[in-house]
DNA sequence: AATACTCTTTAGATAAGTCTAAAATATTAT
DNA sequence: ATAATATTTTAGACTTATCTAAAGAGTATT
């Protein structure tokens, strides 16, 4: 039996390992966990005798096929609820994470596959991301920051980075949703900030906001 | 903050003091724990503590309006979840149990109101069990075990006592869900064995089972 | 290459929830 | 009313996940 820690630690490792083929370092994942350095090890060696991860002292972590497996299981279950909260409950897609980060965790596959079928298998989440099917399965969509668009660019929005309500509070006001058409209109070297149209309606982003829209490559 | 272990402590000790005013004893809550009586003695100190329950040593527990409440609270979670599960995943009624002990305990009014708002605000449960509102109010239906009634009775079923899966299994297989009519045709005074009408089809029920059907007084 | 600095690990504690074994209390039977 | 029995509580130990403080290992600086 797996804990709804070491399923929240293997999360962890596995967002942080995601890009870059880096080991994940201790301070790293202590960060992401909100806990300290001293924890994380404690847990390091737990979820290695448990063959989840592969740990070289002092030099990070990898996780293994097995880890991997029981990540994207998290993954998929924590999407398909948020994509359950907003479709039927009609949520904002700001609201769902938290409530997402507890449903995630209830054991029982036979939930997780209903639960899919009545959403009509969906492909992505609210946010745009992708859903792990049943075997583990993940369509990485290529996807870069809106930031690095040059002007004239035309795009997609396909998902948003960061899962701050106050931010995705604010994206859904502009309309800035995935699926939606951005193009970039202007670019302050400056700054960063960008100039930009959603819905023939024009808006100016900052650095921050531009770097957590996602879009088509 | 109250634990997932207080919660279903309290829920065991509002089932066991449902009927009959007396206090709930040590060994009874053990056994309906699945656990040992040391351990119960070790909560009984924390919940009394926290004024969930008042505690007379070796004189068992009773529950506060205060421990009542929670109580309440997730038992509103746990039928509004089988209710969901029954309704819109197309559960059958003998498999929900188990995943609704774990959903009962997800955190977040918002999220169980819109889903009592989802299911057009369900009296009962699809085991015919009342369902709280809100404000813990539940309307105890006056019910009496099939087993009480003598030939000749007609009357429908209102709940089912046991949440036993094989039990539940027999039940749907012979038709005998919450609002369906049975009439008594007949009873063996020898073994308490019944025979009993369903959808116009004749049943022999054991007395084990015709206990564990409530049917309106 | 020695020192300073950062990061990681170890050592020892703590809190929640559980256990076994033994002691304390209550109940029942003679 | 006293002994036998049943129930409850206490005492002490274990597990999981966490912490602080200190020691160990690696990296950077001069």
């Amino acid at each position: 039996m797996i804990s709804l820690t070491e399923e929240n630690y293997l999360k962890a490792i596995y967002h942080l390992s995601e890009d870059g083929s880096k080991a994940v370092l201790t301070n790293d994942l202590a960060e992401a966990m909100h806990t300290k350095a001293a924890s994380v090890t404690d847990m390091i060696k737990k979820l290695s005798l448990k063959e989840f991860i592969s740990h070289e002292k002092y030099y990070g972590v990898n996780i293994t096929p097995k880890g991997k497996a029981v990540a994207l299981s998290v993954i998929r279950k924590h999407r398909l609820w948020e994509t359950f909260l907003v479709q039927k409950l009609s949520f904002s897609w700001d609201e769902v994470h938290e409530v997402a980060e507890q449903l995630e965790h209830i054991q029982s596959n036979r939930l997780i596959e209903k639960l899919d079928e009545y959403l009509g298998f969906p492909k992505t989440d609210p946010h745009g991301d992708p859903i792990p099917d049943s075997n583990g399965k993940i369509k990485a969509l290529q996807k870069v920051m809106l930031s690095t668009l040059s002007p004239g660019s035309d795009s997609l929005i396909v998902a948003v980075k960061d899962s701050d309500s106050k931010l995705l509070k604010y994206l859904d006001k502009i309309g800035a949703r995935p699926g939606k058409k951005i193009k970039v209109i202007d670019r302050e070297e400056y700054d960063g900030s960008m100039e930009v149209s959603i819905n023939s309606q024009r808006f100016f982003l900052s650095k921050e906001v531009s770097e957590n829209i996602l879009v088509t490559a």
